[in-house]
Parts: C-alpha cells; structure tokens; sequence
DNA sequence: CTTATGACTTTCA
DNA sequence: CTGAAAGCCATAA
C-alpha cells in the first residue's frame, strides 16, 4: 500500500458498500425507499443501481443487512417471485410494522 | 469501449 | 386498477 487512502478512511470500495451502510443505518420498526436511499447516497435516479447492491446480498456472502427494510415507491413491495415478497412482509411485521393492502405507510414508518 | 441485466420510478393508454 | 414503455444508474462480461 504505498500512498493508498488513509487507513482511518472508511472509502467505501463501491456503490454497493454504501448502500450497506445507509440500510444497516436503517432503525428497526422503520422503512426506505430505493429512490430514498439513491438519494441520500447523492443519486436521486439510482434506484435501480440500489435494488442492485440489495440484489447483490441475495448473494451466500451476504452480511446482517436488513434489505427486508428497504421498499419500492410508495412503501410497495418490489421483489417478485420466490420468496422474497412474502419473507420481507413477514420480517417487517415482525418489526411491528404495519401492512395497508400490501402496502406499508411510509407516513409511519417512512424515514421522515 | 459496447452490450446486457436488474430487488426502480414515472408517465401514458 | 392493470399493462407497457422510456429514462437513469451501476456492475459484469
């Protein structure tokens, strides 16, 4: 390592280590959008490049990140096919957080 | 460099 | 409400 970054410089190595970052910050009972979280990391069209590094933990090599935490617009459930939908609805009523005709209320449980 | 994919979002019919 | 299309971003090949 001759001249890399400062050792105390946590330099996220990519887009997705951000993103794991901002979703572990998430607090349990609440919940964020792709655009959400695109947006705080500095790229509000991002969405998709989130649902990426999320995808990526699907991954055997996925850390204690709670992508159950992390929704489509308007608090909607974006996974679809296998289990993934039904796993993130149950994990997130186990957080206490509340279903409106499949839907969470990010009036709520958004992370305002 | 170009191409293809995807756990997105928004708009139109 | 449902379905289709386009736009934008990041990664892998």
């Amino acid at each position: 390592m001759s001249g890399r970054i400062g050792a105390s410089t946590p330099e996220p190595s990519s887009f997705f280590e951000r993103v794991y970052e901002l979703v572990e910050q998430i607090p349990r009972g609440r919940v964020a959008t792709y655009g959400q979280v695109a947006a705080l990391l500095g790229v509000p069209r991002g969405a998709r490049a989130v649902g990426w590094a999320l995808r990526a933990l699907n991954r055997p090599r996925a850390r204690t990140v709670p992508w159950h935490r992390v929704l489509g617009a308007g608090g909607r459930i974006s996974l679809r096919g296998g289990s993934g939908p039904t796993e993130q609805r149950r994990r997130l009523r186990a957080e206490g957080v509340r279903f409106r005709k499949g839907c969470v209320d990010l009036k709520e449980h958004g992370l305002l």
